[in-house]
DNA sequence: CCAATACGATACGGTCTCGTATCGTAAGTC
DNA sequence: GACTTACGATACGAGACCGTATCGTATTGG
């Protein structure tokens, strides 16, 4: 789990340096975005990294697998409250949300780590659904259904599908082609292309 | 120069076994569908599943890399070819065919395997990119110019974005969510979503 | 039968990581 | 100053995998 001081913190000796605390959680995304997947991390590799002793890794957490929740915590955001204006703007809010965190390199590293070894980790596939995902879905689900009272979007269409229509193409650009691939306008074309149709309009 | 035997390879002493070929290729794939990562595999566990000795393998491949670029080719499927009735069956053949392979696993594992350390090994990214995906790409480019053509889609929509807005969702469902997100029916769901538009027709 | 190669098994030295333990030193409390 | 804990460094035995080599056996061609 992290490592946090208890409320009633009785400090005797030295007290742990946060400073090193992030130093080393630093460490892993350094590598993370270098290229290397979680199970090729280790925490000999880490602290090295981090200019930090094995026994100092250690102390905080009892393997890689409770570092790698600290690390996956360490990226949590608040996702943004969309201002509910119209939903194509509040859409194009969560879109340009996801753009912007596909663009940061750490991100779309971790991203594709966790779900590779989703199955291996399940563990690790949940922390990061509920610290990332979860937000972002709820938000959405949000949006849309406002959309569909409002007569925004159309009642005959399901959510869920609806939902990945518009993360769909961005997350897939995110994953496969890497951050050139999610410029500037992206979240705009999708939502106006998804709300409008690809068919001529009659 | 030198390769006196590539060219005309003179049979004497045992033949190698297509067999054990086979044997240690359907290994790999069993332990990649199991949730071990590209960068997880060893030689060595690869040649146990096989019920295989470690020198077979490398009497074969001189290296995991060289062994996966092989694993990859054995995916290999030839991309269906769209009737060309009408634009909107033939993008659903396209994205049908991406559901069956989303289905199996072996194919969602090495997706996801291969996406992780497509920095890592950039070698494998590009064999994976020719193999799988650059037939998909231009079957779908293919249908969606015809379809401008034909005044079946819109002619001021970006063919590069449109493939994305097809191919995106069920990408991501295939990736994050997993078998059981695929349904029947979904390939047809998505395509005349995004033809029709979200926005109630006026 | 003979020569040549494949094969499973095993052994080898080497490297890497594991998790623990033990140094001497630094940084706090009492 | 005494005590307590953190820290970087290092050592340790254990284990996995690397790539190569060497067994004895199996399977082919000559």
């Amino acid at each position: 789990m992290t490592a946090p001081e208890s409320s009633a913190p009785k400090l005797r000796g030295r007290p742990r340096s946060p400073a090193t605390d992030a130093a080393i959680i630093e460490a892993a995304l350094r590598l993370l975005e270098e290229g290397a997947s979680v199970g090729g991390l280790s925490i000999e590799g880490i602290a090295r990294e981090a200019g930090v002793g094995k026994a100092t890794v250690y102390r905080r957490w009892p393997g890689k697998d409770a570092l790698m929740l600290d690390v996956l915590r360490s990226l949590e955001e608040p996702s943004p409250e969309p201002a509910g204006v119209s939903v194509r703007d509040d859409l194009v809010t969560v879109l340009e949300f996801m753009r912007r965190r596909g663009l940061a390199k750490r991100h779309s590293a971790l991203l594709r780590s966790v779900i590779t070894q989703m199955h291996a980790h399940k563990e690790l596939w949940r922390a990061y659904d509920e610290n990332v995902i979860a937000a972002r879905r709820a938000t959405l689900r949000a949006v849309l259904r406002r959309g569909r009272e409002s007569g925004e979007i159309r009642a005959d269409v399901d959510l869920e599908l609806l939902a990945d229509l518009f993360t769909g193409p961005m997350l897939a650009r995110a994953m496969l082609h890497e951050w050139k691939e999610l410029p500037d306008g992206l979240a705009e074309r999708i939502v106006d292309t998804v709300l409008e149709g690809v068919s001529p309009r009659r």
